[in-house]
DNA sequence: TTGCGTGCAAAGGTTTTGCATGGCA
DNA sequence: TGCCATGCAAAACCTTTGCACGCAA
């Protein structure tokens, strides 16, 4: 009954999804969103407003840099289960990992069990350092 | 040598280090900081002035809040080694759980050593729900 | 005394909103 | 046709900044 919407099929937000679709593995701010599809035939309200709607949808995730300051989004891809498993994000290089292994589920369970807590992956990104990242900073 | 600056005491920046100290399991936007202190002798532009600094500085730590929108902070306490266990928060009542736990530990070498990756407790906050709060839940 | 910290008000940048128009179903 | 979506520009909002003064060291 609540979730009765009709959403329309427009050309803007086909090009929205597509943008992200195009990137799964990246988090866009609003203003990399807007600069990347100021050529096409797309309104800044709208971008904001379809953003919005695709957030509450969980169509896209909404999340922050590492920095925490600036707001970042990112497409769900459904079909791989990412609204499933952990996402690993490197402070280096913004690569995402997703973290679909055994042992997530084991800690899922235990976390349940022990600290009576029910974890959501859909909406949390695990910060960190890649390896390659960190031999960079090392070398530095 | 990059971190010799000179932090001055004033009673500004112990009246809103005393306000985040006394609630170390709670996070608050900048609305509910300044408004906290309201009645206290500290200026708005101060307020953010002191928050960016007590986060550059990791005494404070700038995560967002359950839909993302909103930036909120809370005080890292590193007598209780807050900057090495991850945190888990509840999105229905935004209770902070502590996650000082073996499995944790065999988490970091499991991912470090499996998938390349070494994790930052510090700047992560796992969500989830707690017990009490996806009781209510079912209940509605 | 030095120079960082503070407060005010203005500036700056981002996001939201009102309204008329456009376009999907 | 009915209603949601869009675009523009204005408004609202939050955060940062310039400057003069205050205050810790």
């Amino acid at each position: 009954m609540k979730n009765e919407k009709n959403i329309y099929k427009t050309s803007q937000r086909e090009i929205l999804l597509g943008f992200l679709r195009a990137h799964p593995d990246e988090e866009f701010s609003t203003e990399e969103i807007t600069c990347a599809l100021s050529g096409e035939a797309i309104g800044k309200s709208t971008v904001y407003r379809l953003i919005s709607k695709l957030c509450e949808d969980g169509e896209i995730l909404r999340t922050r840099g590492e920095n925490g300051k600036k707001i970042l989004y990112r497409y769900i891809d459904k079909t791989n289960e990412c609204d499933e498993h952990f996402h690993l994000k490197c402070r280096g290089c913004g690569k995402i990992i997703h973290l679909d292994c055994e042992l997530m589920d084991e800690l899922k369970t235990h976390i349940a069990g022990e600290h009576g807590f029910r974890l959501d992956p859909k909406s949390t990104v695990i910060n960190g350092v890649c390896a390659e990242c960190e031999e960079k900073e090392k070398e530095e």
